[in-house]
DNA sequence: TAGTCTATCTATAAATC
DNA sequence: TGATTTATAGATAGACT
């Protein structure tokens, strides 16, 4: 869409390659923003630049919550299930684990100790529900103790 | 970009708002494989239809760690630490949880919960050296001494 | 390093198959 | 419905600031 055609691969040239991704990089966020609105859908993007700056856009629900319907509709449908070896992505438990650690990182305050605690009781209590693992039900019981005693 | 200028407002037309989301989302599909391969850069896109079905594109590295990021840098930057104010999403960690607490939900097998207390057992490491919170002290301990008893 | 300016290329709205 | 065609709006490459 400009002077000439581009094939697509990296631009080798910095300086270009620079100023490609400023603007294709808008380009990118303003479609994004109009599929949403135009169709009424759920769109939830993400841009990291090869220096590490961040550009981001969600549509009116929480990026989180766009996100977690990834593996849930991956698993459901036999047609997607082998989307790792297509070359796509998906959240997987593993990686999403990996995020609460690097949130929690940023916990600085005991006050967010206390709302993780809380959070954990909640994630316990929905894996009992499922695995009948006796191994969470005495961890659960243990996390009830600690809030209770408060200590 | 077609025969007539087009407001960016929702399509009152369940028909022709198909079938625009249909070819729109394959045209922001490519133009987010195109960014990322132009620019070296890491991109995540997910699109909800408002039917529900999803649809995804992520560069090299997984979606994950791409987003691992958001809420990182957006908590450096002074700049955006108000983005929720300006009408952005981002990735909190309450938000977070609840991803996890849903993929628990999937998690039906013995094998998922021992793994869910791995995962644990570093998140808690990490908590611990940061807010040096008694609780989490003691749950860890908790959370070790169950693995080694492997009950 | 981010705007402006065209020329030109691409995406897509509407029509048609 | 989905695929193809056509006309046109929109995006952007390259040059300049």
């Amino acid at each position: 869409m400009g002077r000439r055609k581009v094939e697509i691969k990296r631009i080798e040239d910095k300086i270009s390659r620079q100023v490609t991704f400023c603007k294709r990089r808008n380009g990118l966020l303003e479609k994004a923003r109009q599929l949403s609105i135009l169709c009424e859908s759920s769109v939830a993007l993400v841009i990291v630049s090869s220096t590490g700056k961040l550009y981001s856009f969600s549509s009116g629900e929480s990026m989180a919550k766009i996100l977690s319907r990834v593996e849930i509709q991956q698993a459901d449908d036999p047609e997607t299930s082998d989307l790792a070896e297509k070359g796509m992505n998906y959240l997987s438990q593993k990686e999403l684990l990996e995020i609460v650690q690097c949130k929690l990182e940023e916990a600085k305050s005991d006050n967010a100790s206390i709302d993780f605690l809380k959070s954990l009781e909640e994630q316990l209590k929905t894996a009992l529900s499922v695995t009948r693992d006796r191994k969470t039900e005495l961890m659960m019981d243990f996390v009830k103790t600690l809030q209770e005693k408060e200590c």
